[in-house]
DNA sequence: TATATTTGCAACCGAATAGTTTCATAATTA
DNA sequence: TAATTATGAAACTATTCGGTTGCAAATATA
């Protein structure tokens, strides 16, 4: 079982449970309310959301709160970094070239 | 057949072969030697890469140069853009708290 | 206490995934 | 021209994925 961050957001419907709880803490049911898909395959993608540490529970009763691991959410930036990097040289490139154009014309 | 993004940089072969060829440009012969699976398992991960535009491909005689597409990057910057905002926002939060205490000891 | 509610888990199913081997095509080189 | 090299496509396979239905456990309410 490949259980890892990048594989957690590839699924559309995941992606959209993290954006859900990010605004405020749900239960299952009331987050299952937004798919047409059954509670209890939200109830999977939570489980697999909450195996990758991207979400946390907590229990209030009989309910379950689930809120975002905003920490863990890092860990995709840091990957998307190295490439960050790159856009941004390659932006500077282009400012560089933008103004060596301008002397040029004067 | 779903093909975006997120689901492109599931794979972690998909991952590293877009570190590598962000680095250089790279022919799939070249990529291959990288990995222990077959020539032909990471020219179908390009075939997935390409068809999402993540990379672009130039002919050079028999060989095919493999190059990053960087802004196709960003659109997965874009996604995390919204989660980035609650850290810093939370993290701003933090900074007041720690500034009170301090107020508070003097 | 009996009933309703909230939730997760197990078993099953069809589709997708990542890999393999085999083959075809095009370009280079001997 | 014949052999070699670089590449992608097709067919096949085992595994994973995302969904379903049915069930069990725990908590709340009548």
């Amino acid at each position: 079982m490949r259980r890892d961050i990048f594989q957690a957001i590839a699924d559309p419907t995941r992606r959209a449970i993290l954006v859900l709880i990010a605004v405020q803490t749900m239960t299952p049911n009331a987050i299952a309310e937004n798919f047409n898909s059954t509670r209890q395959a939200v109830s999977k993608h939570l489980r697999i959301l909450t195996e990758c540490e991207l979400v946390k529970q907590e229990q209030k009763g009989r309910e379950i709160y689930y809120s975002i691991e905003i920490d863990k959410m890092k860990e995709i930036d840091k990957w998307i970094e190295q490439f960050r990097k790159i856009w941004e040289t390659r932006f500077n490139q282009l400012d560089d070239v933008l103004s060596t154009l301008k002397k040029k014309k004067k």
